[in-house]
This record gives C-alpha cells, sequence and structure tokens, in this order.
DNA sequence: ACGATTGGTGAAACAGTATAACATTACTTC
DNA sequence: GAAGTAATGTTATACTGTTTCACCAATCGT
C-alpha cells in the first residue's frame, strides 16, 4: 500500500516513485496494445511527465516541459495528447483545478472520486462503488441519465492536517 | 414542485419565471440583511441575470449583458460580483462548465450536487445527505478533512431522453 | 461635522486555459 | 508505391480569470 501509488489513498513519502511511473506506463502500454491505440512518443512523454510530477499538472506546465526536449510544442501538441489520454482512461481531468493527474486504475474505465489536498496537492483517487451507485441512483429517482460523474473534494490530507502549517510535501 | 423551480429536481417547462426570480431575490436580500451583507445594485443585477438565464451562464455571458446596461463593465466587475454571491452561498459555480447558477437554497450553506443535461443545459441541485455523507465517511477513513465537496452529474434529463435529437428547452 | 478607515467600483493590463484552421509528415493498407 | 488515415506542426485566436492602482462612498470614532 506504501509501496506503488497505484492504489486508492495518499502515496507514502519515500515511496519507489521510479517502480511507480515505470508500472503506470506499463498499464498504459497494455491498454493500449488491447485496442489498437497508438502510444506515440508525444503522448507516452506526456503521461509520464504526469506521472513524474504524482500531482495535478496544468497544461501549461507540461508544454513547458515539453518544450525542454521538443523545439515545436505548442499548446495543441499538449492538448491533444491530453485528449488521447483522457478518452482512454490513462489520466483525470481534474476540473476544480483544470489541472491533470494520472489515473490509478486505467484498466477499468471509471469515474473516481478525487481527495486533493489544499496544503500539498497530494490527491488520493477513490473508486468507492457505493459513492457512484448513490449518485446514480439519485439521478434516476428523476428521470436523469447519467453519463459522467465529477466528483472532487478539496481539504487537508493527514500529513498537512497533522502540521498545519509548516509541512509541505512537494517531491 | 412544479411551479417556482427553487427546488430539487428539473424545473418544469412553464413554471412562472417571474415569481421564481423573484423569490430567488427575496432569499438572497433575506440571507444577506441578516448578514450585513451589502447586495449592491451590481451584485443584485449578477444575480438577477443568473436566475433569468435559469440555467448555467458564463462569466463573460455575464459580462456581456451587463455591457448593455452599464458602460463600465469589465471583466472584474462581473467576477467581483461573482465572489460575493459566491461567498455567500446565493450562487454555486458548476467548475466542470466554467458556469454559474443560482442556488436553490441560500439559506443553508452547503454543498450541492448538480444534475446537468447535455441536451438542454438545464440544470438539478440535489441536496442528498447521504451522497454527501459517503463521501465525508471515506474521505475521514483516509484521515483527511474534507472542506469542499464538489460533485456534477452530466447526463440527460428526462425531457432530452424522450426525445433525443430533436428537442431542446432553452427558454 | 471631521477625518480616518473600510469596502466597493472603474479602468487597464496581463496571465492562464483551450480551440480553430490549415499545412505537413508519418503510418497503414492494399 | 499510391491512396487514405492518423498524428503532428504552426499560427492565430478565443475564452476564462487575476493583478494592480486609482477613486469614490459609506461607516465609525471622536
Amino acid at each position: 500500500m506504501d509501496s506503488s501509488g497505484a492504489e486508492t489513498g495518499f502515496a507514502a513519502h519515500g515511496h519507489d516513485h521510479g517502480k511507480c511511473v515505470a508500472d503506470a506506463l506499463a498499464a498504459a502500454e497494455a491498454v493500449c496494445a488491447r485496442r489498437n491505440a497508438r502510444l506515440t512518443h508525444l503522448r507516452r512523454r506526456v503521461f509520464e511527465m504526469l506521472w513524474e510530477a504524482h500531482k495535478p499538472t496544468r497544461a501549461y506546465d507540461l508544454l513547458d516541459r515539453l518544450r525542454h526536449e521538443h523545439d515545436g510544442a505548442a499548446p495543441p501538441t499538449v492538448y491533444r495528447a491530453l485528449d488521447f489520454l483522457l478518452e482512454h482512461g490513462l489520466i483525470h481531468k481534474l476540473e476544480s483545478l483544470n489541472a491533470y493527474i494520472g489515473c490509478v486504475q486505467p484498466d477499468a474505465p471509471h469515474r473516481g472520486q478525487f481527495l486533493i489536498c489544499d496544503g500539498c496537492q497530494s490527491v488520493a483517487e477513490l473508486d468507492d462503488p457505493e459513492i457512484a451507485r448513490r449518485v446514480l441512483t439519485r439521478a434516476r429517482d428523476l428521470g436523469f441519465e447519467v453519463r459522467h460523474q465529477t466528483i472532487e473534494v478539496s481539504g487537508r490530507c493527514p500529513d498537512c492536517n497533522e502540521a498545519p502549517d509548516e509541512r509541505r510535501r512537494d517531491g
């Protein structure tokens, strides 16, 4: 639970991040292979960058990083890659932050629930079927047919809660 | 349930919209009076515009309308009004649309859940305590202290469901 | 009434987010 | 290898939101 980061809950400080990125990439490759989707160099790099950051990252931050290794990078470059990754459920967009983050369960397409820490920007992705089901039920009661759920919760993660002002986990 | 629009669920087509706006305004005035918050002309107008539209409205749409009656209107004009209204729980921001909408229960501050129709842009605000509670519980299990919940569901309202492509409720 | 403080507004510039449109390259398939 | 499709390059632009500073109006203590 502490070593991969590819599960529900907050990643531990000292988790093996190299492995965590590698695992995510392997999962993404598997998904794309299965679907005959082309995980091109650009798309792979954007995906890797999101996992390397391991926190919500904005499109223009990705663009800045991309430019370091790729001269012609422009907004469409990164947005197209993000669109592809979103479409295949490999990443999520956090609407309340206008930021993107790697998906911890790319195999099964799903709408996750996100806990977003105001203090350190860490994010935990839940996949609680009860929450999703309850939302579905209430919607259906009103005759509403659900297509997509956006559930984002802001607040303070355990670490930032302990040390309200001092500690900031950035790396 | 069909006449005021100021309740959970989708507003009926022929509801008395004048009354619905007037009621909302009265409620807003009451809230502001109780808190010694100043519902100035500008703020009131933005609030009214949101209720008149009766669907999610973007900041720059409000700005356009504001300019018709007020020459000096600029982005900060409308964003400041929106900030005030948000702060006092008189409106909500729909993060997945970057749009704003009047709150149906301004009395008790709350985090609502929103059903947003892709077809006609109508929105129903739920206030299901079970959903909110379940989210709270799961967060607390992970040691996460919740500050704010963003729950937005997109899909199709009953009307658009019946007539998938033809009917569009705009007015 | 007086000045000081506070909160609201006017105005201009700017920062951040995202898409449109069209040209070009690369990959696939036959 | 020619045709068709998918991906990328390139430029421009639209949309969303903030910063900053100056000014005015209401409030408060005296």
